[in-house]
DNA sequence: AATTTGATAGTTTTGTTAAAAAAGTCAGGA
DNA sequence: TCCTGACTTTTTTAACAAAACTATCAAATT
């Protein structure tokens, strides 16, 4: 309807590519405003006229990439013959999110307290998608008496993320930086996270 | 035989005591040595002539409090009627470790590199006696035919512990500074451990 | 000879300031 | 409504002096 609103929306995301580009190769801090306007040949003022503020613009490719992971859990949301499936569906697909926008989110990494608040609501949002997907996936389970009743499933999905996050490299020398993970590391962490599977989906039967 | 030894190792504790003190209340970069010498009427030269530096004095410390845990822990191996106490046995003491040397261990907040490489070795030490604690209680319920054969033991020891330091508080509202846990969230993180005990022995079934 | 200290040398942390770089604003043009 | 150049404000960086602290050592004490 709008053709003015269609156009600013395209305009919108050709700001959000060129901008996601170029934090995704150097991180949050180390790109410019001027940089991503001169990467799209405009001003840097037209920025600040179709972005409130460098958070927000981050922010926004930020949800942009959350809402593909999102629609990746809903769409197989309650389509799962058993819970081995369904746990392993959830970390395979966290990983291949993480490997993939890898270098976007190094600003995890460095203190870096200068970012919107609003980031949290994202990140929560996500857990939520991730605790739903596998607290029905446990619901449908004991509903099909396959596994014993559970009092709570989200307390215990809470836990098995918390425990996902928890696995590390360098069992007998630990590392100094105890920071996120490595790139090169992303691997052995997720194979780490597939026995963890293994013990756990165990454990609830 | 020798009084003199004697004598210095009576001072050299004493030292040892005061400095615990001061680390336990106001952490390493908060802690001078004029202080700690203060502490015992005596010149900070004389600490010198006892502990080469500020480093070594603080892993002298840190290396009597490991002790007091290994101990513990060696004290108890092979003695469990089965696995989950055993685990119990871990996550407890290691909890109690925790609490009571809560602030001395606050270095691990900041960024403190300057601390000499030669703790790695004592927390290494400290997951060593950890995983040998676990392997071999699973080992033993292995032989005792409790529980089916695993192929290695210690992988999945190492899979447990580090999803233990994975488990975290504030489920909904993730917090910003995602350094390591307020002391009093220790309490609820331990609960959630326990629950995770409950699960992941019951996996290994 | 072993232990202790005051004085002092060397290093790290902290605070200050100026310059540079980047974020963010705005009056006005198309 | 969309866009820009010029401008203001804020943040980062670098340089440097002052303060605080670590570490050393010759000399004194036991």
């Amino acid at each position: 309807m709008n053709t003015s609103n269609d156009q600013q929306d395209i305009k919108r995301e050709k700001i959000l590519e060129a901008s996601y580009q170029r934090f995704l190769h150097y991180g949050y801090s180390k790109t410019t405003m001027n940089e991503i306007a001169g990467d799209l040949s405009m001003s840097k003022a037209l920025l600040y006229y179709y972005f409130p503020d460098k958070s927000e613009l981050y922010m926004a490719v930020m949800r942009k990439l959350a809402n593909d992971y999102l629609k990746q859990l809903e769409d197989k949301l309650g389509h799962f013959t058993d819970l081995r499936e369904a746990f392993l569906f959830q970390v395979n697909t966290h990983h291949d999110f993480i490997v993939s926008n890898y270098n976007f989110f190094d600003f995890f990494r460095l203190n870096e307290q200068n970012l919107p608040d609003t980031i949290w609501e994202t990140v929560s949002q996500i857990r939520g998608a991730e605790i739903k997907l596998l607290a029905d996936a446990i619901q449908a389970e004991v509903e099909k008496n396959n596994i014993q009743p559970v009092a709570n499933p989200i307390e215990i999905v809470e836990v098995f993320l918390d425990a996902l996050h928890g696995i590390k490299v360098g069992g007998s020398l630990p590392h100094k930086k105890l920071n996120f993970p490595h790139k090169e590391h992303l691997d052995e962490i997720h194979n780490k996270r597939l026995l963890l599977i293994d013990i756990f989906v165990k454990g609830l039967k």
